[in-house]
DNA sequence: TGGGATTTGTTCGTATGTATT
DNA sequence: GAATACATACGAACAAATCCC
């Protein structure tokens, strides 16, 4: 009964951690005979977690061609983080003064396991901390945009992993922790603006001091927020 | 070069369309052989347009039970709406005062050919009614919030032929002329207020005299617009 | 430009899982 | 509750497209 197995999955969350976790970088292909013989599977479903990951937009799956990890353009990464903060700022409206205290508790837990990753100097700290932004669009009680910020979640560490330095996410412990103070109290407008400097605070501290291909790209990426500036 | 094929794009938008235009009811089950059959063409393209149509939401895909026309609850209803009307609201707030002449024009004369489709009587005045939507999200400039959209007008057709009434779509021309005035402007909260009367009318007019199985259902799905008041 | 190697696209037979009587 | 009917999941082989020398 609960001895689903279902290769697919197992292939499709294999990769996508592969990937997230940038043990797959941008821009490496990924033949279907390759990821089938890796993981003892014909090709068939090696094809169908490639659609999956390609759904969730962080691989690129073009037509006689095969599929590779996706490598966003500056303008599409924008588009991400500029989404992005947008459907977060609709999940905070919709979560604030709503949560019980066992929500808030299941927030505080996600924390901590990130806070202990973050210790002990593993790589899945990025899980955790994606996985805090996920546990508050479950709260929100809407699927749509829960599957939204899924795909949005996981594009962006694509992208902080492409175009910031190796360890972005540092420290986002404090900031996660002043959330939850904010999502447990009943001001919509402060903790949209808590939301709007944390995220603002993990893409300036990935891209800082760094300099991509195009040179002038950091500044294109943080240019998002002049525009949604209020 | 132009004479591309791809039959599953053709199967998947025949379907598409047999969907919104209620040809094919909700809940009705799509085997893979039944299309294949009836397309002339392999299982695998029919399943992967199933795949396709799964992702747009308007059919249910589970696991080794088989695929059918998406049936949204009341539950779902309320969320496809609620969602869109951020969403569209979003779109607004990008467009306004940015449009040029020439997309004001492309607007204009999508209302036209709506305007026309419904004066001859034809059912695909509903599928013009959605393109308006779309070309306004597509003049957003934002990859993600057109994929959404086109996602989120799809399944508002479905929800609107499953609890409304056969006629529901009657009369968005004036509402749509509206609209281009107002996006053609400056005033982002005006043109937000009339998309949110226009969709609000869609779905009054859409359930008005309706009854459901349910017999309260209707109340329930306009409960949307009592939450979201501001 | 061309041809061979490699990879994707497609078909369809078989195995496995689900629903029904 | 078991057997049967049915639909999907999977895989091996073939066809077509692309890539690379």
């Amino acid at each position: 009964m609960s001895e689903r197995k279902n290769r697919t999955i197992v292939v499709y969350q294999a990769l996508r951690r592969a990937i997230l976790e940038q043990a797959l970088r941008p821009g490496t292909k990924l033949p279907e005979d390759a990821i089938a013989g890796q993981f003892g599977v014909s090709r068939t479903v090696a094809r169908r977690a490639l659609e999956m990951l390609a759904a969730d937009e962080i691989v690129d799956l073009r037509p006689n061609r095969g599929a590779a990890v996706a490598k966003p353009t500056l303008e599409e990464a924008r588009d991400t983080f500029q989404v992005r903060m947008d459907i977060e700022h609709l999940i905070v409206a919709r979560v604030v003064g709503k949560l019980t205290r066992k929500d808030l508790k299941r927030l505080e837990a996600s924390v901590d396991a990130e806070e202990r990753s973050h210790h002990e100097g593993k790589e899945d700290y990025i899980r955790h901390a994606a996985e805090f932004h996920i546990l508050i669009a479950e709260m929100a009680g809407s699927p749509l945009f829960l599957r939204y910020l899924r795909s949005l979640v996981s594009r962006s560490a694509l992208i902080l992993g492409l175009y910031g330095r190796p360890h972005w996410g540092d420290c986002n412990v404090h900031e996660h922790r002043e959330l939850i103070e904010a999502l447990g109290g009943k001001n919509v407008a402060r903790a949209q603006k808590l939301m709007r400097a944390h995220l603002d605070a993990v893409l300036t501290r990935a891209l800082e001091g760094v300099h991509t291909d195009a040179g002038k790209g950091i500044s294109d990426i943080l240019a998002v927020y002049a525009d949604a500036a209020d």
